[in-house]
DNA sequence: GTCCATCCTTAACATATTCGTAACATGTTG
DNA sequence: CAACATGTTACGAATATGTTAAGGATGGAC
């Protein structure tokens, strides 16, 4: 059951089996700019989740697979486990602090829906999602840039579809580099990103750095630009 | 009051003031291959927790403190707030507080007990924190890569269709970086999976295991490739 | 219980690679 | 050209991992 609408706006699954709660999640989260996708109960759920939503909105309680087993399928498989989940669980007359409790992405609301409350949270749990991938420009899927292939999940490189073997250093800096392709990465930037602060930014090393990418690039070498004064930025 | 048997399955930690019930549970969770250990109220309960189980199943009345009160110190301490609970309440009434208590780690079971459901239960939630801890899935199914077969089912490794044996640990290295063929399993990563984070990082015993499966797969032991300060790979 | 085999960890040493620094070279800007 | 930013090369300390041996722990057999 699809209602997405999109442009480039977030996705959200909303995974619900009351009608009236579907309804009302479904008008305010479109109204607000999110993609809505729907899923009446866990099956369907896990089958939308293959879409790679931004967010899950997931009840508790559902008919056949429930919502812990559907959680805990998201968690569990590699390519959604990314996503962050907002529970949404039966009326309760107490929740006090469990605040402490939010493991990883997923965070939970209480019935009845306060709206505002409940956009409020989805907006934090997409940053927190977007600052957690922003730790490192971790594309899940393998970058290419002309003849450079580079894919941060088994940190490779391949020129020209032959692998080169690439020091960590070295492989943060390019996967750095080609997070923002055609963009300039200024070099204050770059350093802070690779070294997470811990090193001044008049240190050398990232020139020697670049110099060795530069080699192991072969004849595309000069596909890292260098902008005096500015920083550095990988043609595409 | 502890019961548990071998170092290396999981314990969980059963409190429950009814003798009959603990009984029952002890039977059948040690049936299934957990360890478990035992408190009979609250402060009892509050000592076991130190000794850090995998998961409490915990009951709401109790004598002392109740079992809203241990889950809340549980969830409240930095060093347990990590353990999976699970509620066990007579009274529907109940449901309601718990669902609203916490999500994440959190799930119950409503008396009388069906033994079947509760297995189901606990499992779902040791995955669950699992996920949440990132520790790899392991996986079901026999896996092949290349003249490699894994098969979690009854720990057995075949090399070009010859049985191989494998002692645990090795094995579960094995088929962590099996679970994630041909892509970089970080050397952190890997130890919180095997070892569930009762090991410093610093630990050497990964690199020794490493080369005994090296050994052990022969003229496939290149096959895992390390990549210096970032982690191993299992090529396929 | 004792004995024994196996597994796991630790220790110690060996080897390899990475990364940062220094030093000098080159180029660019004003 | 002066001042500065970056390119380049070489070197070595720090670090990571490979490897082997030894001892502790565990569990099974008797």
């Amino acid at each position: 059951m699809k209602a997405g609408k999109n442009g480039d706006s977030r996705t959200i699954l909303v995974v619900d089996d009351d009608p009236d709660i579907v309804m009302l999640l479904r008008y305010n989260l479109e109204k607000s700019g999110y993609g809505v996708s729907i899923a009446v109960n866990g099956n369907e759920a896990m089958d939308e989740v293959r879409h790679l939503p931004d967010l899950v909105l997931l009840d508790v309680m559902l008919p056949g697979l429930d919502g812990w087993e559907v959680a805990r399928r998201i968690k569990t498989d590699q390519r959604t486990r990314h996503i962050p989940i907002v529970f949404l669980t039966a009326k309760t007359s107490e929740v006090d602090e469990i605040t402490g409790l939010g493991i990883g992405a997923v965070d939970y609301l209480t019935k009845p829906i306060r709206v505002k409350r409940l956009l409020a949270r989805i907006e934090s749990a997409l940053r927190l999602a977007d600052a957690n991938a922003g730790v490192l420009p971790m594309p899940h899927e393998p970058v290419t840039i002309g003849p450079l292939t580079i894919d941060v999940r088994n940190y490779s490189v391949r020129v020209d579809g032959t692998e080169v073997q690439f020091a960590k250093k070295e492989f943060e800096i390019l996967a750095c580099l080609a997070s923002r392709a055609g963009q300039i990465v200024g070099r204050e930037e770059l350093i802070r990103s690779v070294w997470r602060n811990t090193i001044d930014p008049a240190n050398r090393s990232l020139d020697v750095h670049i110099t060795k990418i530069r080699q192991k690039l072969g004849a595309y070498g000069n596909a890292i630009e260098t902008l005096k004064r500015v920083g550095y930025r990988l043609k595409t």
